[in-house]
DNA sequence: CGTCCGGATTGATCCATATCAAAGTTGTAC
DNA sequence: GTACAACTTTGATATGGATCAATCCGGACG
């Protein structure tokens, strides 16, 4: 009998560091040209996942660390009683699974929010190279930071801000994520679902929705499920800087 | 002219990570008795700040990275507008300064919130280190991951859970800590005024005030200023828990 | 082409916590 | 010992967003 051919679990098309798109984003970004191979001898690439598959959950031995190649992720963490809280949305380019490092099991359960395709680093051998490469164990410190201050960054929105600041907020990450991408930062389309954002920002769905219609009216966007336009930045900027204003 | 003894700056009293109390929690637990000196090669000791103090703040370049010795820090972020969200507190053992690992300045404020002494670790020197011991940088990993982790669990208190779940997941964590270092996790000095207590559990004040009197009401604590008791630690842990209970 | 179903929107009501206001308390400097 | 300043507590009221309850929409599928 003939194999049929095994597309993504054995034809692990080695040595796409190279020619990937996203190597201005992703780990590569740290790295010489000439040390690239050794970054690519440690990664597994083109794992796909189909919209709503775990790529890990809490209860999957921690092993490896993910860059999203295509596609988006959603990251949550579910308590004992089965309530999700969304700890973070991951677009190409992005690093998931940094907040599991100290961890047996996966921190956190990372979900795909739509087709999505992830190269695995394992981190074992990720370890070994940072200690072999100052410049990729610089850069991974820098990540870890920025999750952190991220973290810092949310812990703030959802101490201080109003539901339309956290919107607005969040809005304006995903414009920018998608400009890095040298995609329309003000003209895309929402991976996720507005109970994603909602439980994100710590709101209720309804009150997201209802901040969607408000920013409509007003002009800032104009969105039609998840289809968003971003008609005025410079308002929505402020809009996040309202709590800044009380102080004037 | 005599020079007076320059007793914090220039007495640096080398090699006392190996006496040091703390190296079982501090980053001395990392690394093999043998190799101790490498790391005290590279610290700065015994600095020492008074109450109120910054130790560095968002405008101070990034050098170091602080393990607070004795006292307690609180680190915040101050907006443009002058709000202050206080990030975390840190207690003798744990490491101050992972979140500015990515920023060329510190990327929060760092206050003593009592008489505190630190140790500095040059980053450059700390990330040169860690590159040659692959267990400290694991634990380095491990610490940044930690501190992710903590970030989402705030974000999850925040979103989520009320006035009085966060405060008593507050004093949990806080008796825990002490626990770590082998004081009573049940009678001890709250280090951080109600406002930073407030502020970091995004909460008023007066409410974070009404909660430590209605859990001493109910006979969970007792606390008078600063002093606090945990008298029911397991009554603490199931209010800490009751929004798991609401799904049963 | 209708039916069904999950997600999204809209409306009405309620509540936890903020906010405002005023004492009380503690520490500390003189 | 007194007095100021900073912090804490307590009470009364207001409100942003949660919650409850329909209804609406769009896409998958027979």
């Amino acid at each position: 009998m003939a194999q049929p051919i095994p597309i993504h679990k054995h034809s692990p098309l080695k040595a796409s560091c190279h020619q990937c798109s996203l190597s201005n984003l992703c780990l590569p970004l740290a790295i010489e040209e000439n040390e690239l191979d050794r970054l690519e001898d440690i990664v597994q690439q083109g794992r796909i996942f189909n919209r709503g598959e775990h790529i890990f959950d809490q209860s999957t031995p921690f092993r490896s660390c993910f860059a999203v190649k295509s596609g988006s992720v959603k990251t949550s963490i579910i308590t004992e009683s089965g309530e999700e809280q969304v700890t973070g949305f991951f677009m190409p380019g992005e690093l998931v699974g940094l907040d599991s490092m100290s961890s047996s099991t996966y921190a956190c359960t990372a979900k795909a929010l739509e087709r999505t395709s992830v190269c695995e680093f394992p981190v074992e051998k990720l370890e070994d190279l940072t200690g072999k490469l100052p410049e990729l164990q610089h850069h991974m410190y820098h990540l870890m930071s920025q999750e952190i201050q991220n973290g810092h960054q949310l812990a703030m929105l959802l101490s201080k801000n109003t539901a339309e600041e956290r919107i607005a907020a969040l809005l304006l990450s995903l414009s920018s994520r998608f400009q890095r991408r040298r995609l329309s930062p003000t003209n895309f389309s929402l991976p996720m679902a507005r109970n994603d954002i909602a439980n994100f920002l710590g709101l209720a769905v309804e009150t997201v929705s209802r901040v969607f219609t408000r920013f409509q009216n007003q002009g800032l966007i104009r969105a039609r499920g998840r289809e968003v336009e971003l008609l005025d930045v410079e308002a929505l900027q402020l809009v996040t800087r309202d709590s800044a204003r009380q102080g004037c």
